[in-house]
DNA sequence: TGGTGATCATAC
DNA sequence: GTATGATCACCA
C-alpha cells in the first residue's frame, strides 16, 4: 500500500485524526509489514510507517515530508506518563560554508516552519505491535518559541564559525542541542578547526530537547 | 535514572 | 559520506 498525497492541511488531518487510537499492529498489516521485536536495528521504522499511511514523500531527498504542503513530519515517543521519551532530531550542523548563514535560511528554521507532531505510545512495557498512535497536531513555533530557538542556533553557529564545535557538549541550548549523527564515532566529515586550517570531525546534528516538545504537547493538549 | 554521547538501517 | 527515519545505552 501507499496513501496518495494529501492535497491539503485538512485532508491530511483528517487523516491524521483517523489514525489516532490505532495500534501500530494494524498499520503494519495494512501496509504487509512485519512489526519488529524490538527497535533497537529498527529505529525509524513507526515513523517510516506512518509517513506511508499519511501519503507522505518517500525517500531520502532533503524536502519536507508533504512537499506540497511544506510540512514536515516528527512522531514523538512517549513514556507512560505521556511525556517525550526521546530528543527530536532536527538537520545536520552545517559544518563549512555556513559563513554569513542566516537564522532564516538554515535548515533548523525551515524544517520548524510547519511541523505535524504525530505522538505515539513508546513505553517499554507495551510490545510495538500494541502501541498506538495519538493525536496528533499541525504546529508553527510562537514568536517566543522562534527568538529562542535563533538565539541557540545563533550561539552555535558562532562557535562553529570559531572552529569549537569540538568544545560544544548537549548540556548547550535551551530549546535546541548538538550532538553526534552519525553511523558510529569513526565518521569523519569536513570542518574547520580554531586555526582556520581544514579538518575532519564527527557528523553533528541539531535536536530538540524533551524539554521544549513536552512545551508543545502541553499547549497542545491543555 | 535522565540526559548525553553513540549508534542502527537503508538509499544513493 | 549524506540524506532519510530515529532510539540505544551508559554514566554522572
Amino acid at each position: 500500500m501507499q496513501s496518495l498525497r494529501p492535497e491539503s492541511e485538512e485532508e491530511l488531518s483528517s487523516r491524521v485524526l483517523a489514525l489516532a487510537g490505532k495500534r501500530l499492529s494494524e498499520l503494519a498489516d495494512q501496509a504487509n509489514w512485519t512489526v519488529p521485536e524490538n527497535l533497537k536495528r529498527d529505529k525509524g521504522w513507526i515513523g517510516q510507517l506512518v509517513e506511508l499511511h499519511l501519503g507522505a514523500s518517500a525517500g531520502n531527498q532533503s524536502k519536507p515530508d508533504f512537499q506540497n504542503l511544506g510540512i514536515e513530519l516528527k512522531t514523538i515517543p512517549l513514556s507512560a506518563q505521556h511525556k517525550a521519551k526521546e530528543t527530536t532530531f532536527v538537520c545536520a550542523v552545517p559544518l563549512i560554508r555556513h559563513i554569513g548563514l542566516s537564522w532564516q535560511d538554515s535548515c533548523v528554521y525551515h524544517k520548524l516552519s510547519r511541523v505535524l507532531w504525530l505522538p505515539i505510545e513508546a513505553d517499554p512495557t507495551i510490545s510495538i505491535a500494541q502501541r498506538k498512535i495519538g493525536q496528533g497536531f499541525i504546529w508553527s513555533p510562537s514568536e517566543d518559541d522562534m527568538m529562542i530557538l535563533q538565539a541557540d542556533w545563533e550561539e552555535f553557529m558562532e562557535l562553529i564559525s570559531l572552529g569549537k564545535v569540538e568544545t560544544i557538549t548537549a548540556h548547550q541550548g535551551e530549546y535546541l542541542q548538538i550532538r553526534p549523527k552519525a553511523a558510529n564515532a569513526s565518521v569523519l566529515t569536513t570542518t574547520f578547526g580554531d586555526n582556520g586550517l581544514k579538518k575532519q570531525t564527527l557528523p553533528r546534528g541539531f535536536y530538540l530537547r524533551t524539554s521544549f516538545t513536552n512545551k508543545i504537547l502541553q499547549n497542545q493538549f491543555l
